[in-house]
DNA sequence: TTGAAGTTCTACGTTACGTAGAAACAGCGC
DNA sequence: GCGCTGTTTCTACGTAACGTAGAACTTCAA
């Protein structure tokens, strides 16, 4: 239950550009941005929706507990659960997770980071 | 077109059993090994398959670029075309890919591996 | 040449997802 | 109070992926 469709996604960037702002989404705020972005970058191409299909899309969301409504105002307000970096590196957790043998696989995925990633994770990781 | 369903993970399970001998098999002999693992190990419960579903799902996983096929000899030999953790590492790069802000994503990432885990990455990515 | 094993073709059921109409609901201005 | 307009829910259809497998064609060996 972890993949998600192209419109799911490009919700999802609403919501998590939302997110940093710590903004919490109406219907009409998101319908309006997407439009805005038409065309442009946060996917999906410009053609314009229903609005039932976003909301059968956000509910899909919910369910799968990747956004939550706040049910108390009337226009409800939808918003990411986590960002999109924390929900990124849970997948990362997920994938790596069925794996027999972890190590291995860590050590394979490092060995195609980029060098400044690299540089990042050393950080990261500390001094030893 | 990342995902496995449940039967094709299983599958793949079998192939990558014989990646590590370095063995191609012929379906009989996965067919063997899948009975023989029957409720055991090799997952997808212990109810034998027909032969021809076996085969559906390696023609797919074919498609798909997971499975190589030598079609030389007559009984045609199956194996993975990379191992599990090449394929898993790879997988974990393709959710990383997408994300804006990689180096966020990696911090979060790090921050819950194991101890043993994080002191392999240490030796992995070397001094600085 | 005939039969068993292997392979391809075709197909049906289920579930996820994109999509959206129809209907129920809730405030707002009159 | 009442209807208009925006919001939400219910229901549903089309497509694609995947589990599943029958029917038919192909090979190889006896």
């Amino acid at each position: 239950m972890a993949s998600l469709g192209e419109l799911e996604r490009a919700v999802m960037d609403l919501l998590w550009a939302g997110h940093e702002a710590a903004t919490a989404n109406t219907l009409r705020d998101m319908l309006a941005q997407s439009t805005a972005a038409h065309g442009g970058a946060a996917g999906h191409e410009g053609k314009d929706l229903a609005v039932t299909t976003v909301l059968t899309v956000l509910s899909r969301l919910e369910k799968k507990g990747l956004v939550e409504r706040e049910r108390g105002m009337r226009p409800h307000r939808y918003q990411a659960v986590s960002s999109r970096e924390d929900h990124t590196a849970e997948l990362m957790h997920e994938v790596l997770g069925s794996a027999p043998d972890r190590e291995a696989v860590l050590a394979r995925f490092i060995g195609s980071v980029t060098e400044s990633e690299a540089e990042t994770l050393r950080k990261l990781l500390g001094h030893s």
